[in-house]
RNA sequence: GCUCCGUUCGUAUAAUGGUUAGUACACUUGGCUUUCUACCGAGUAAUAAGGGUUCGAUUCCCUUACGGAGUACCA
């Protein structure tokens, strides 16, 4: 394959979610794996649906999750301008050259009218009329209309839009990449409106138009686009252009229940959707993202790329390296994926586990400000080693670690009932005793002397390793005790014992009252 | 309604015209262990239904059911 040319094309109408990212993820891997070039194109046609900062915020999610993109708005390239908005003027020409030869017409209907026309084909029980090579006679436009009259609407320049036209009873076949060969026929399709009265063109215009322009060979999108190939590969036709390859990709599922994945899902199921937070300013409402939840965004693209395609082995930990290896089209997968939010932090879990603990501690940093948090390089670091494989999430370093920043006010009582006994309280402060004397607070120091103290005394671990864990930490849930000590280090650790100690003999003399 | 697409354990998926239908997550359970994890082991669990074609179908064909997408001067 040589000059493979591959485009993501978001509308900035929002932030980027899931489905997006896998979009652009397969594009990007798609490219990468020919030697190919990703292009990042805004198309941004529609004015009343233009929201400010999506742009930015796609270009930023992008970044996030490593997609750089070869030609962009930003980046430049020799077939820019790659915003829509900046393309504008080209348009038009391509528009009346398909009226000139005919393949083409002017429309002079109004929105209103169009509305009114589809309300009462349905309320006469006729559902979804459309604007075709049958109807197209009732309505007005140039080719129903004598050509005086069509020049007097054309001239006064009101409501004039531009419609494709389409001959019936003709068999269009797309070879879809991932689906095969699928075929429509040319009676069922629409007159779709190819130029708005605005002045833009629509997607399908703009789409073939800088699709072939920028050079284009793969076409890889959502499954919302099949139903229109039939009318892309007709312009592709119409103006003697040949098409590029089309793979169409099915949807993210919600994870129960009916019906693609939306941007409500998130909160509805207690997963983001969207890489970073969202504020709506329409609606007033917040959407979660994946960096604010915790998610390192190679996690997510592990796990975006597994949805709805997989490599033909048992393996699922890839590197974005080996991803643009394995990746090909043929292996992606027909059937609509649904978001598994257990997976998806599993593999979270996973690349926490494998990240490099300094690492770990950059990105943990600015938690540590936010919760007022003051600790040494070190003293994150061995908190990180600590703590790493016991969290899905990044902020579970914190709800699982606080011990490690404070005493907790609040301690475990029930264990503490089950496990003290009152008669091991001068065993327990023997230890305390014993642990101030130490000249090394090393972890395997601790474990020597707390265990051979518990063995002389034939006292047995149960008794006493759960009260002190439960005394320094003020939970049953944490890492390895002794190594937990040596961090925490002696002076706080006797602290926190000999006022835990106070606290359970409190409780144990309440509960024998 | 119409057009198009899809359907393998709960989920993501593998495989095959003849198999004990594999793997991962989740779940249950055993081991390790001072706890929680992680890790290692075991277990539960699937070819939507009905017709064909065939010696044989989960695999190919048809129908049905269910799900999805489109049906805008939105992308």
């Amino acid at each position: 394959m040589t000059n493979v040319r591959v485009r993501f094309a978001p509308s900035p109408t929002g932030p980027l979610h899931i489905g997006g990212v896998r979009t652009a993820l397969y594009n990007y891997l798609f490219a990468k794996k020919h030697g190919g070039t990703f292009i990042l194109r805004i198309e941004d046609t529609d004015q009343k649906r233009y929201v400010p900062g999506a742009e930015e915020y796609i270009v930023k999610s992008l970044e996030w999750f490593g997609l750089t993109s070869d030609e962009s708005p930003l980046a430049g390239g020799d077939y820019g301008p790659y915003r829509q908005s900046e393309r504008k003027s080209m348009y038009k020409k391509y528009a009346e050259e398909l009226i000139e030869k005919g393949f083409a017409y002017y429309c002079f209907d109004t929105s209103d009218e169009l509305d009114t026309w589809r309300k009462e084909n349905e309320a006469s029980g006729n559902q979804g009329v459309k604007y075709n090579y049958l109807t197209r006679g009732e309505m007005k436009n140039s080719l129903s209309l004598s050509p005086e009259e069509s020049r007097k609407l054309l001239d006064k320049g009101e409501n004039v839009t531009i419609r494709l036209k389409i001959e019936p009873n003709r068999s269009i076949t797309i070879n879809d990449e991932v689906r095969g060969d699928v075929t429509f026929n040319s009676s069922d399709l629409d007159e779709k409106v190819i130029f708005k009265a605005d002045g833009m063109p629509t997607y399908h215009l703009a789409n073939i138009v800088d699709d072939h322009k920028m050079e284009i060979s793969h076409v890889i999108r959502g499954e919302e686009w099949l139903s229109s190939t039939p009318h892309h590969l007709l312009m592709y036709e119409y103006f003697g252009w040949t098409p590029p390859s089309f793979s169409h990709l099915s949807l993210i599922i919600k994870p129960v229940g009916k019906g693609k994945l939306g941007k409500r899902d998130g909160a509805k199921f207690g997963f983001p959707v969207f890489p970073f937070d969202w504020f709506d300013t329409k609606t007033n409402e917040t959407f979660i993202g994946f960096q604010e939840t915790g998610y390192l965004p190679e996690a997510v693209i592990n796990f975006v790329s597994l949805l709805g395609w997989n490599p033909g082995n048992d393996e699922e930990i890839f590197t974005m390296e080996e991803l643009i290896k394995l990746f090909s089209l043929d292996r992606i997968v027909k059937a609509g994926a649904r978001f598994d939010v257990d997976k998806s932090k599993w593999f979270n879990q996973q690349y926490i586990i494998a990240k490099a603990n300094t690492e770990l501690a950059d990105l943990l940093k600015p938690m540590l400000v936010e919760r007022n948090i003051d600790v040494t390089e070190d003293y994150l670091l061995k908190f990180v080693d600590l703590m790493k494989e016991r969290v899905e999430m990044l902020p579970d370093f914190f709800t699982g670690g606080a011990f490690f920043f404070s005493m907790p006010e609040e301690i475990e009582e029930k264990m503490a009932r089950k496990k003290y006994k009152l008669e091991n309280r001068p065993h327990f402060d023997a230890m305390i005793e014993m642990m101030r004397n130490m000249q090394q607070f090393t972890s395997s120091a601790i474990e020597t002397t707390i265990k051979s103290y518990i063995s002389e005394n034939e006292l047995g671990f149960g008794a006493i390793l759960p009260i002190l864990r439960l005394g320094t930490c003020g939970t049953m849930k944490g890492p390895d005790l002794f190594e937990t000590m040596e961090l925490l280090g002696q002076q706080e650790v006797i602290d926190r014992l000999s006022s835990s100690l106070e606290v359970f003999t409190e409780i144990k003399n309440r509960q024998n009252a």
